[in-house]
DNA sequence: GCCAACGTTGGC
DNA sequence: GCCAACGTTGGC
């Protein structure tokens, strides 16, 4: 059982976005980072619980939680020489990128801001904070319980 | 919209 | 295998 946290620009798909899929699913496509990749690849396990964060924004802030729903599998998109995700070096036998699957989990009473984690001196370490490209990053189960306080949801 | 950080690419 | 150039991310 492994923490993340899922970053995604809400204007391309928010946490309501992935709320109102007809079976709560999503693949999470896309990712073209190699340490990003080794994570959905190699470690990312089925109810794994996620943090799912919204960037480039003007507030960007943890919104909700979500659990991973599909182990890593090859990306198709990265195969699609139609789609923006393209990659010509990718192919059937090295499909080079991964994917997951994500369901929707639950809202959280209060957002928790990108703010307010930098003003938390026990969540400091986070790739957030300190390497904020990064867009799918482990997560402690230590922060995971601060971060779930800060929000006010009960228990991890 | 700016720009710092940083990951990736490609020439050598 | 180094490193400069380049592209992208994402906070502000």
């Amino acid at each position: 059982m492994n923490y993340w946290l899922f970053k995604t620009e809400p204007g391309c798909f928010s946490f309501e976005d992935l709320k109102n899929r007809p079976d709560s699913t999503e693949p999470w496509d896309g990712v073209r980072n190699f340490q990003a990749r080794n994570f959905l690849r190699d470690t990312a396990q089925v109810g794994d619980r996620v943090l799912f964060y919204h960037s480039n924004i003007p507030e960007p802030a943890v919104v909700g939680l979500a659990e991973i729903a599909r182990a890593g599998y090859p990306d198709s998109t990265a195969r699609n020489p139609h789609g923006e995700h393209f990659d010509p070096k990718a192919s059937l036998e090295n499909p080079i990128w991964y994917m997951v699957d994500v369901r929707y989990s639950e809202p959280l009473r209060k957002i928790v801001t990108l703010e307010r984690i930098k003003q938390n001196p026990l969540l400091v370490d986070m790739p957030l904070v300190k390497r904020s490209r990064l867009s799918i990053q482990p997560v402690t189960e230590n922060e995971w319980r601060i971060i779930l306080t800060m929000a006010g949801v009960d228990g991890p």
